[in-house]
DNA sequence: AATGAATGAGATTTCATTCAT
DNA sequence: GATGAATGAAATCTCATTCAT
């Protein structure tokens, strides 16, 4: 009693992150719907009726596990947007490559194939979803674009468009990875930190501020042009 | 009477399209587990014993669903293929509108979330549809891509990376449309045609041919090296 | 088609009386709680499943058994209303003996029994009960009440209290018959309806207006001045 | 220390009591099955455990708290017979009058309701209560009416049958107070009290040895003014 | 071929009971 | 003795599937 929790003190404290780690897990790998209660006990080691001491449904549980995991990513996405005074140039490309290391790549990705999953039948956690973790996500990458936007190191890009473009092959390779990547044999399959690599140097370049075309003044290449006209003008709504 | 037959002849003709329409729609919709056969049945117009003439489970209907729609997509890949003479710049963005157009932004779009969803449950289909519609995609891409490449219109990129990178913002975009996009009221939501465009753009903006930085020869401005450090040498396998 | 109904038919629509019945017989015998769902589909000779196509809960079964056997009750009841002409000293023997014979000595009785166990569970149900049946009851009861004392037939008795004190032996014994009557070896039990014959005998005694108290004029009969007591002082509350 | 090993030598004295007054109160409103053990721990202040620690299992619970509760029934019905040398129309309404004050209108007479539930299923809790509680109270009662008749004071009513009617609407009304009377809003509800008081009344009148019913249609009869008195004025709340 | 009544395996959830602390 | 975390049997209810019509 005086230092030492007794054992089951002990194994009480842990039950919850075990169970939510076993959810996480398994929703991720099956789905929500596929899963039983009872694997996800099974799996935190505990008996079916267990669970239910500290989740009371499984759709609780389901919320818990969004919730639990998200807060982490949140908190940690706070810690990145910290005062950063190089050229944004710098800036993006190591924003970009933290999400993906602390994120992306992380047990926590598991959450967005959930979310795209179920999110539909759960409106109450996508919304949380989208206000806890999409909305930050963008406004961090979104600040960053205008940082370097307004200091003329970018080219004038929409903001929001380009800010989920930005984001979209991030989280669709997390969704790779616990879909097909997860079940098809890894023939000639990419690696993922390899295709994030190219992403952000492609962005990079997307974003550079180019020359009036120098070399080739003949040819007038309006190759852009299509694109330009169905992204809007520059002028974020 | 004999009218009457023809038609009867008819629906019994259309049956398997009609219920394998609204299996994709409730799939999409709702999940793969939480849609009834009946309620497939019924959007069918059909009573629930019908769907079994046709399809013997449940888990044979995904199959189909998933088939029938994949030739779909396959038979419009092949349609954008086509013989173009012009120059990459132009080729690579009609190429991604178009896949947009008659992919990405059609019921058949449905597919890539039933496909994100279920893929680990189905690791069969995952294959096929790992074959039969990511591989040629890829591919067609892939190739696009080199020939820009070669003919100089392009910067070296990494093939295989790239041309996920320039897929999976369009993919991803038809699977947001499917989960989140569908069930949080689109406040700021984004254009997503708007995006697709701003893609476009911003990939050709990437793979530009850019001169050695003409405007600023003092600021060496190696902001891409990390990027580049990163994405490795443009050598694909 | 043109006649006959099939066999699938027919059962169909047997079906909810089947169910009731056995539901009936098992909430008295074994109460609503400790009979499993399984229990009343068998003895309806169904399955488990087949229940919920009719009942969507144990719960709504429950409210179906009351409400369905009551309408009985209540319709039957109904029936005794009927215009009587001759003395009310005739009429009232005659509707209780009517009452038990149709009600308190039927199946429906068990009616009784359940609701006494459930009432305070189902709310909603007990006040239909009361609504239905026992007001209805009461009313008949408490008119003829009315009906003889205005007559001059009857003592004038107080009308509510009396009308309960006419229904609840009754009711008592159609409790007692399935419970404690249903259990016990009926050694010297006593047979029920000797007991309603002499409750009714002994009502329309009690009922009676009696002269004077012909035979002993010394004793000046206190016998009625405990009860003074106890019936609370003319101050009514 | 010592005073406090007292208290809590009262306390676990006090125990087994307290549990079975939880139980008993909580039986009677919800039924046996609907009481979850660990809130019958929770009345009585202690937990879960504990509970197993005095009775072994819910059933042994019951039967404890009828059986304890029964002993006091019988106790206190023992109370009522002591000699009496009045006349019998004195004694039987005393005996009634305080059997309602000191049973049925008491803690006690939960039981009748618990086991007028539950009889079937644990008969022989049914048989003991049948034996130590029902017998005892008919037999009193019996004996009383017998004593009536003998003397002359009473019609020579059936004895059997009259004992049960006696006690019916008493039994009835104690039931009533726990189920139907505890959930229904008292709109024009009776007063309970009341109802005994017209009761005696009643059976006094009943038991009345009556003359051979004068054919008197010219008799005015005045002899119902003293249950005028009783029951209450016309003027009903 | 089409229907929809019937089935029963299986999922979730509850709760009496046990037992380590 | 007392506790309350843990258990797992059992109950309710769902729904994919069958099959008589």
């Amino acid at each position: 009693m005086p230092a030492s929790a007794t054992i089951r003190q002990r194994r009480k404290e842990a039950r919850p992150q075990e169970l939510l780690d076993a959810a996480l897990d398994l929703f991720a790998e099956k789905g929500f719907a596929a899963t039983r209660s009872e694997e996800v006990a099974a799996r935190a080691g505990v008996a079916k009726g267990t669970l239910y001491l500290y989740y009371p449904s499984k759709e609780e549980l389901l919320k818990a596990v969004v919730q639990h995991n998200l807060s982490r990513l949140i908190a940690e996405g706070a810690e990145m947007v910290d005062a950063f005074e190089g050229p944004t140039t710098e800036l993006l490309p190591i924003l970009m490559r933290v999400w993906w290391e602390r994120v992306g790549n992380t047990r926590a990705s598991a959450i967005f194939k959930i979310m795209m999953s179920e999110a539909r039948n759960f409106p109450d956690i996508a919304q949380f979803y989208a206000d806890e973790v999409i909305q930050p996500a963008k406004l961090l990458l979104s600040r960053t674009l205008a940082r370097g936007i307004e200091r003329g190191e970018f080219r004038d890009v929409p903001l929001k468009e380009t800010t989920s473009l930005l984001l979209s092959p991030m989280i669709f390779m997390s969704l790779h990875k616990h879909s097909l990547g997860a079940c098809i044999e890894p023939s000639d399959e990419l690696d993922i930190a390899q295709v994030i690599g190219v992403h952000i140097d492609l962005v990079m370049h997307g974003l550079r501020v180019v020359p009036p075309l120098v070399p080739s003044p003949a040819s007038s290449t309006p190759d852009i042009r299509p694109a330009r006209k169905v992204g809007r003008p520059p002028t974020t709504k």
